[in-house]
RNA sequence: CGGGGCGUAGCGCAGCCCGGUAGCGCGCCUGCUUUGGGAGCAGGAUGUCAGAGGUUCAAAUCCUCUCGCCCCGACCA
């Protein structure tokens, strides 16, 4: 393609609207435009690079043997409501009436939508195992769309859904996806780690999260540095403490804590380290109120607590709740004589002794408290976040946090589905049986940003191979006809060979060119001027590593071609 | 939804406090010169100052409301 025939507007300052390198970068140069907030026209180039990784996702998904097929993105109200979705998804599920006032959605996922295919059309396990997927755009109205492609409310995901008779053969399903997961992902050219992973609202059993390691990422990631466990930091297992204070006890005393409040308040006045010191923090669980025990330097991970008390969410209790609850103001709780809500406890707290607590009784805490002696814990359970040098939960080795973009996610999902609307087949022995199923989702749009993320620099984007726009990028530095029959020549030759190459053949300086060029970031760049020709040479230029060397232009196809196989060998 | 900020030319911004002719840089158009890392000169076009109300002789500027967008938090591919 020619530059004169593409539009690719590129900005030579930064928008005011971004501010992560992606974003920043991707509305530079060319690739999109905003609509609305967290909507996106793909431009040429952008859409280029869109399809590129559609199209190593769809190789991957056939080589493990799904099927690709399209659902609608507008769906029936009916479907969610067998599932209890319509209700469940919230404001995220964007809904509408249709001119005979029928209820509808854009789909968000569609799992209600693929079980419904498979209990009209599937009726035995002999057609089992199967796994439909599809690459389109989906709808969620997040509550804060941002950083571009990252968090669109429109965005193109690949979903998967798989379809077992049993446990069994699910897990077959669910490793084939995550292996090929792996494969796309290292194709794509990313940096990324698979870790174990939170289910939320999709539901199910068993999750992985694939997670790219840049710092702009939203998520955080656990890993030991030994060992292989890996997990989203809302999932990161903590291991009961192993030694236990042996300390004597000292008896309860109630000390005076005016106006100090937080854990930093009331440490700096007793002079004691957080780790000696326990908070009780108060949370609203539907109906329900709870106070949760955590050690001083500890935070509450409020997915586990969730779960232990199996509710969507939880949420910090307000200050009234708290008074109610405690007959304190907020910052004075504590388990000694909480007579009114059920008291949970981390781990950790069996370990301590002689701690720091608030006394339920406004500006006083005690000093000394001991479990058992003082107060009781209805359940200890694990209720914190991982911190950086806990010890790995399963395997050698000590934790160290990382942030990561989630790109692609792998459920396995059981029979959440097939239950609720009823998904059946028949087994071999003639008997019905719900069907296992499992969901597998990846990120297009958010594939392309992270690898901007894990690959640019202050000039611009460096495409890894694979998912680049064009893999050479053609540059005409001088006006004269030479230049231009030689680049002429040249272009027809590359698209002869099949290389996908971009001639920029404007008429601009060649400054404009090659800060466009390193903009854009085309692995390759061919730079044809007249000082070269006249020394029988053109230019070749690693976008990388910004190597340049000199070559005839007859040997240029050929000196291309083994540079990609260097930088896709997975191409060859 | 809670907290913070912003809406002025295609992009980046100034002007607003202290009301009176809407500006700067880049980009765009024309011409000439230039032509290997964002050219120079000359000329030119482009704005419902986010919108609606109000105050005033007069509003981009002051007041009220609405909308949109960005950032921080709760959500997720």
């Amino acid at each position: 393609m020619k530059t004169s025939q593409l539009l690719i507007p590129t900005l030579r300052d930064d928008p005011g609207e971004a501010e992560t390198v992606s974003h920043r970068l991707m509305l530079r140069s060319g690739l999109i435009r905003k609509v609305a907030a967290g909507i996106y026209t793909y431009l040429p180039l952008g859409l280029r690079v869109i399809r590129k990784i559609e199209q190593i996702i769809r190789e991957e998904m056939n080589r493990a043997g799904a099927q690709e097929l399209l659902m609608p993105i507008a769906s029936p109200a009916e479907l969610w409501k067998e599932t209890a979705r319509w209700d469940y998804y919230g404001k995220e599920l964007l809904r509408f009436k249709d001119r005979h006032e029928r209820d509808f959605c854009l789909g968000p996922t569609h799992e209600e939508v693929i079980t419904d295919l498979f209990r009209r059309e599937v009726r035995s396990y002999r057609q089992l195992p199967l796994n439909f997927y599809q690459i389109q755009t989906k709808f969620r109205d997040e509550i804060r769309p941002r950083f571009g492609l990252m968090r669109g409310r429109e965005f193109i995901m690949k979903d998967a859904y798989s379809f077992d008779v049993d446990e069994a053969g699910a897990k077959v399903s669910y490793q084939k996806m995550y292996d090929a997961y792996i494969r796309i992902f290292t194709r794509c050219g990313l940096t990324f780690r698979a870790v174990e992973a939170d289910t939320g609202l999709i539901g199910g059993d068993v999750s992985h999260e694939f997670m790219v390691l840049a710092d702009t990422g939203e998520a955080t990631v656990a890993y030991s540095d030994q060992g292989s466990y890996a997990a989203n930091l809302e999932r990161a297992e903590v291991p009961p403490p192993s030694d236990v204070d042996t300390t004597p006890l000292r008896p309860l005393t109630p000390i005076a804590t005016p106006q100090r409040r937080t854990v930093e308040e009331v440490t700096a006045l007793l002079q004691i380290t957080p780790r000696q010191l326990v908070k009780t923090l108060l949370y609203r669980a539907g109906a329900e109120t709870v106070a949760v025990l955590i050690r001083g330097d500890h935070e509450v991970n409020e997915v586990k607590l969730a779960r232990l008390l199996n509710v969507t969410d939880v949420v910090l209790a307000d200050s009234e709740t708290v008074q109610h609850a405690t007959g304190a103001p907020p910052g004075f709780a504590g388990p000694v004589g909480l007579q009114r809500v059920r008291i949970l406890a981390d781990h950790a707290i069996k370990a301590m002794k002689n701690v720091v607590i608030g006394a339920n009784k406004a500006d006083t805490h005690y000093q000394n408290a001991n479990l058992d002696r003082d107060f009781t814990v209805e359940q200890f359970s694990d209720l914190r976040n991982a911190q950086a040098g806990d010890p790995s939960p399963r395997g050698p080795g000590v934790l160290t946090l990382a942030k990561g973009i989630e790109v692609g996610q792998v459920f396995l999902l059981g029979t959440k589905y097939s239950h609720k609307m009823n998904a059946t087949i028949l087994d071999d022995q003639g008997k019905e049986r719900l069907a296992i199923m499992g969901c597998y989702g990846i990120g297009v749009g958010r594939t392309a940003a992270a690898a901007i993320e894990q690959n640019h620099d202050e000039k611009g984007i460096i495409w890894p191979f694979p998912i680049a726009p064009f893999h050479v990028h053609l540059l005409t530095v001088s006006q004269s006809e030479k230049t231009t029959e030689a680049a002429t020549h040249l272009y027809t030759d590359l698209m002869a060979a099949g290389v996908e190459v971009l001639w920029d053949d404007r008429a601009d300086r060649a400054g404009v060119k090659f800060n466009d060029a390193d903009l854009i970031g085309a692995p390759f760049q061919v730079v044809v001027g007249d000082k070269g020709l006249a020394d029988g040479i053109v230019e070749i230029k690693i976008r990388r590593s910004g190597i340049k060397s000199r070559i005839a232009p007859g040997d240029l196809v050929a000196q291309l071609r083994k540079l990609s196989t260097e930088a896709d060998p997975s191409a060859a």
